[in-house]
DNA sequence: CGATTCGTTGACGAAGTTCAAGCTGCGTGG
DNA sequence: CCACGCAGCTTGAACTTCGTCAACGAATCG
């Protein structure tokens, strides 16, 4: 640790610059600012006692993170070399009209990571995990994948034996093609997302979203 | 539809009775009320496209819920018969001071869940569980466990049977005793804790990051 | 160019799901 | 009041998945 500082570089005009695998802020540290990311990737993780770390959200150029109110409740580190908008917290001048906008943020991201963790199998979680990157970061030749296997199995909570296999499996099936470590192309968004949605083959009369009648347990 | 309100009884100054089992918002609602628990206990699930149940929270007397800006992004349902207060949601975005205070246990509720998620065993997912219930409602003679093991499993990510068999073996342990299917007494609660936090022998040495030397499962 | 870190791959075993059967408690109706 | 049926629960056995162990290949950095 004390490389809490160690990456930062020039700052000028509230902005500073990241170098990758450097911390940007600490869980457990008073939050002296909230940023907006210009360009590169952050991630938060928590630490858990038992050594367990569980990244709950990966920020790309325009995310804001950073707004816990007592104490940032979750590290923050850049995934890659990052330049990042600083903003002070005198006062309180947070982006929102209230902190219960950035309360509703971080509880949607919270939520969509449980959706990731929820989706059972390794192939589900990868699955999903790749089309909300798609989502996010279209690009017309293939998309980037900037976080390591580690980061990708503590953020869907596999182990990276399990994440490099089942990207092999991925690719052996022809649903993506693997272009060196960090890039890839999807061939079959269909398929991924009939994996990612698990979709069974029968859904018989209707029911997208009609329990009403009486199925209180699954 | 239709039976959105087939479970609800009298409503009296804005009170409203639920029976068992009846859903009190559907997930993708407008949101036209909030809620408080007066009695009885209500859990607010995501139902996925693959049929697939995440029950994201259980709420007991004084809790409440339904807060969501745009549109229910749960649903909520009666586990127990309930009384609930029911505030309409007229106009501004959403009125009481205690709002911001209630997304932030929301918060912290999604974040225990992504704890449990995350990589725990079943037995520390459902020791941590019952440890989260006691600590809610403490009784003199044991814990209700008022919602049924189907209800359990799909706020832990497990199966009915795993919940069942490790509750058996809990009990074969000598940690609880189970006295009925909805009742049960903590016998070892020590035990209990050692098992939800995983906690192994020796504190490692400075790193945040050791999970090398220790088994994370147990 | 060697060293270190990161990623891939195979073998193996434990944990948990699935399948299948049987049990319990409760409500309904005879 | 008991028989019956149903839904929820328990339990056993087979099977699948994924984490662990181990070894190796590939990139990166000095």
């Amino acid at each position: 640790m004390s490389a809490t500082q160690a990456g930062v570089g020039a700052v000028s005009g509230g902005f500073a610059q990241y170098r990758r695998g450097s911390t940007i802020f600490f869980q457990g540290d008073a939050p002296t600012y909230w940023f907006e990311v210009d360009s590169g990737i952050v991630r938060t993780c928590r630490l858990h006692a038992d050594g367990h770390r569980q990244l709950t959200s990966f920020f790309f150029a325009g995310d804001v993170f950073g707004l816990d109110d007592h104490e940032y409740c979750e590290s923050a580190e850049a995934v890659t070399d990052a330049r990042l908008r600083r903003y002070p917290r005198s006062g309180g001048p947070v982006p929102s009209p209230g902190t219960s906008v950035a309360l509703r943020r971080a509880l949607a991201s919270a939520r969509a990571c449980i959706h990731l963790l929820g989706h059972r199998t390794a192939a589900e979680r990868i699955a999903a995990f790749m089309l909300a990157l798609v989502e996010r970061n279209r690009q017309a030749d293939g998309v980037e994948l900037p976080m390591s296997r580690g980061d990708i199995a503590d953020h869907l909570g596999l182990t990276i034996h399990t994440v490099s296999r089942t990207l092999g499996d991925f690719c052996k099936s022809g649903l993506i093609a693997l272009e060196g470590r960090r890039r890839l192309r999807i061939l079959d968004i269909e398929a991924l997302s009939r994996i990612a949605d698990s979709e069974w083959t029968a859904p018989p009369t209707s029911r997208p979203e009609a329990p009403a009648l009486s199925r209180v347990g699954a």
